[in-house]
RNA sequence: GCGGUCGUGGCGAAGUGGUUAACGCAUCGGUUUGUGGAUCCGACACUCGGGGGUUCAAUUCCCCUCGAUCGCCCCA
């Protein structure tokens, strides 16, 4: 065995990339509908960034990273997500100085040390948007389309939206001195992952998934949202509404990254393995401050496009993609042979889609390969036919065939 | 970081402590020399992830390692 992929990344092959390759187009055509516009920044960053964006005490931060020392002696990271990125480069070019909002996203890898696992990758790759600088929940609702669309027309069945609302850092802050005084009596009761979910972030602990009776009392965030957080998320919930995006509230909903605010959302299906979070997102109001910025909000999402793909698999969903090619042209004879690298130059010219013989196989073989290759026409050039300036076209689906000029060979195929 | 399962030709997949490691698909060649998708015939693993050990003998037993996979944690 010679070398092999670093585990938990992927060669992505002809034959599976067209489904990467349609995916990708979906979402830049939404996105271009949409109005927000593609932004490509660096694969890493100073671990710096990460840590102030993502949150210290996220598991993505402290234990996740993949972080290295440059020659330089910097320290850099290989980011774990998109967010951060894209509001250090909306910080740093000054993007809030524009008089619009700023609608971005995103199409690359990630990275995440975990260990591999159905749907999980440490190399994954993530379509996002992130709208910087409006407070508008309208915004945060267009979003929640934009990715439910996006599922939708790339033909994923069974996904749902939940979403809640996270609230301010102070509503937080309360509520979770009120979920603690209902916890605590019950520390006991909870499993031990619950246990230490406690003290690490008990905000956690209601989506246990050992056991949920305990938590049938629990006090829910929403009833902890001040005036400002409510008259948010009502909008937000109107606007979908009002949009027809169907949506559920899960209260329980919370998101891995220490920077939401207000709106948390997540898009759920079933069917890999127990993970059933396909992408998520939400507001993040204190985010470009926090990396050095002026006060700006932003809300955003991300969107896992291994999971996507995964999903339309096994949901074995028909993509409209296809590797037909238009002509196959066999030869015959020295002089045929020469003649077939210029004619599949011009045929190539004239943006039809051409193959060949490169291996020196005898016509049979040539015929085979020209119907494994689903070719809709195989041309044949024989010496013969190419001293009177002609070649036999078969259409190989009817399995007719006529013999044609050659000067017009394009022109025959194109139709 | 922790636990379960698994690792045989391009792919799928049998198999046994000891002569030539089934079979299917794919591929290649042939069925008389310029025509594919069907059938038939033939070819195709100095070798059973890698390393070490036990044994007269290991692909088959043991250990380690690497990898895959499923689950935990957490997340997209």
């Amino acid at each position: 065995m010679a070398f092999q992929k670093m585990p938990g990344t992927q060669d992505i092959l002809p034959g599976a990339v067209e489904r990467w390759q349609y995916v990708e187009q979906k979402a830049r055509d939404i996105c271009q509908r949409y109005n927000f516009r593609e932004i490509r920044t660096p694969i890493f960053e100073s671990t710096e960034l990460f840590q102030r964006g993502v949150g210290e005490t996220t598991d993505i931060v402290e234990k996740e990273m993949y972080t290295f020392t440059d020659r330089g002696n910097r320290s850099l990271t290989l980011r774990p997500e998109g967010t951060a990125g894209v509001v250090r480069s909306y910080v740093e070019n000054k993007l809030y100085g524009e008089p619009d909002v700023s609608k971005l996203y995103y199409i690359g890898p990630m990275f995440r040390y975990e260990r591999p696992q159905a749907g999980r990758y440490r190399q994954l790759h993530q379509f996002g948007v992130e709208a910087l600088g409006s407070v508008d929940p309208a915004i945060d609702a267009e979003v929640v389309a934009l990715g439910y669309t996006f599922y939708t027309e790339v033909g994923l069945k069974g996904v749902r939206v939940e979403i809640n609302s996270v609230g301010t850092p102070a509503v937080r802050t309360v509520f979770r001195e009120r979920l603690l005084a209902f916890l605590e009596p019950k520390r006991e009761l909870l499993c031990k992952d619950c246990q230490s979910r406690m003290d690490r972030n008990p905000l956690r602990v209601l989506d246990c998934k050992v056991d949920q009776e305990h938590f049938t009392d629990a006090p829910s965030i929403l009833d902890s949202l001040d005036e400002e957080c409510q008259i948010h998320f009502d909008k937000v919930k109107m606007y979908l509404t009002d949009m027809g995006i169907p949506y559920e509230i899960n209260h329980r909903l919370v998101r891995g990254l220490d920077y939401y605010t207000h709106t948390a959302f997540e898009y759920k299906a079933e069917g890999i393995g127990t993970i059933d979070t396909v992408g998520g997102g939400g507001r993040y109001n204190g985010l470009v401050s926090e990396i050095g910025g002026p006060d700006q909000p932003g809300v955003g999402l991300g969107l896992g496009l291994e999971r996507t793909i995964l999903l339309l698999q096994h949901q074995e969903t028909e993509l409209p993609i296809s590797s037909q090619i238009d002509v196959y042209v066999v030869a015959l004879g020295e002089a045929a042979e020469r003649e077939v690298t210029k004619l599949v130059y011009q045929l190539r010219q004239r943006g039809i889609k051409a193959e060949r013989d490169y291996l020196g196989r005898k016509m049979k073989a040539q015929m085979k390969s020209a119907d494994r290759l689903q070719a809709r026409y195989t041309a044949i050039l024989g010496d013969d036919e190419l001293e009177r300036g002609e070649i036999s076209l078969k259409d190989m689906a009817k399995g007719e065939q006529r013999v044609v000029a050659l000067d017009k060979l394009a022109d025959e195929i194109i139709g």
